[in-house]
DNA sequence: AATACGGGGTA
DNA sequence: TACCCAGTATT
């Protein structure tokens, strides 16, 4: 059994290190880099955060410099990406950085920091510090639930998770643990994939036993949430190159000080007024909701807006400078025509 | 234990 | 549409 692992983590680390996709992080490694990278990559596709990582670096190279922007800039470097909580904690976490006279380097102390919890603080201690802690995130139970032919149903990704964490650690190559865990999410993300597995390309087929019984394709098995179907009517104005937008409160639990194209029940409209004009329809998905956005383009001369409020009328040239959601950006610079490139 | 987070890619 | 993505914090 020794050398089976053994083998194995020698076929993971050796088919890792030909095999590896050429990424930012990993071409110019550090502590700071690492963690960004594992900020953004909390449930975000690689492909996703890329170009996000590029520009965060160019205007953030460091802790320090990161800790000393406003949240505001911060936040737009973010925007787009979903989850604006991550860019808080970021920034909360470049603070501490800055401020404290150590650098933690075990998963506990990484996990004591807002944002990170027990895969980000795995991977940072491990990737940027060669500290011996496995990572087990979705690419990691599917490789294991594959590679043990597990055949149990979870009720939920974290009862996965946590049923695999013993195996992770087991399996994990002590001299280098960074690579090991890249590697494992490597191979899940490009070889051991969720449809069309690349079985015949994988390093670990001989110690595969969901290959062995052929059922690779059924596995894991996890039940999933369904995501809730919601639909919100929103409603444009727009008057001699303004836009009437509404800023979300910072006391909000979502889109914190975000601005949004208002609903029709903040512009005290219904669907049916008269006042208003369907245009368009959109749907996009966050989290647990599926959402369906209604856009009606709405006549100002119905409209007393004090501007005092929560609904503000944003010139065409101040778009690009306040925090918008990403969806609503692309919305905006679609139906204007106005360009809102960052 | 369940839910929120208002994002996005892929089959 | 359904499922997944280098998850975490809150309730």
């Amino acid at each position: 059994m020794i050398n089976k692992i053994t083998d194995f983590r020698l076929a993971l680390l050796d088919w890792y290190r030909h095999n590896q996709r050429s990424l930012p992080w990993r071409t110019e490694p550090s502590l700071y880099r690492t963690v960004v990278s594992e900020f953004m990559l909390q449930q975000t596709q690689i492909k996703t955060a890329l170009p996000y990582f590029e520009r965060w670096m160019e205007r953030f190279p460091d802790f320090t410099t990161l800790a000393d922007a406003d949240s505001e800039v911060v936040l737009k470097h973010w925007e787009g990406l979903g989850y604006y909580n991550r860019a808080r904690n970021l920034h909360k976490v470049a603070q501490w950085m800055r401020d404290s006279e150590v650098v933690p380097d075990t998963v506990e102390a990484w996990k004591a920091l807002p944002g990170i919890g027990d895969y980000t603080g795995a991977a940072i201690a491990s990737i940027a510090q060669g500290v011996p802690a496995a990572v087990v995130d979705g690419n990691v139970v599917r490789v294991l639930a594959r590679l043990t032919n597990e055949q149990t149903s979870f009720s939920n990704n974290g009862k996965a998770v946590d049923f695999f964490k013993d195996l992770a650690n087991e399996l994990l190559d002590q001299a280098s643990p960074g690579d090991a865990n890249q590697a494992m999410m490597e191979i899940g993300a490009t070889v051991c994939t969720k449809g069309n597995p690349k079985c015949t390309l994988c390093p670990l087929q001989k110690f595969c036993r969901g290959f062995a019984d052929g059922s690779v394709s059924e596995l894991p098995k996890i039940q999933r949430a369904k995501r809730e179907k919601v639909r919100l009517y929103r409603g444009l104005a727009v008057d001699q190159k303004k836009i009437l937008l509404h800023k979300i409160d910072s006391e909000a639990k979502r889109l914190k000080g975000h601005f949004e194209i208002p609903s029709l029940e903040c512009l005290k409209l219904t669907e049916d007024s008269k006042q208003v004009e369907a245009v368009s329809v959109r749907r996009r998905a966050i989290s647990n909701q599926s959402i369906e956005e209604h856009l009606f383009r709405v006549d100002t001369e119905g409209l007393s807006i004090d501007g005092k409020g929560a609904l503000n009328w944003i010139d065409f040239s101040e778009i690009n400078s306040i925090l918008l959601s990403g969806p609503h950006r692309r919305w905006l610079m679609e139906y204007l025509g106005i360009s809102t490139n960052t």
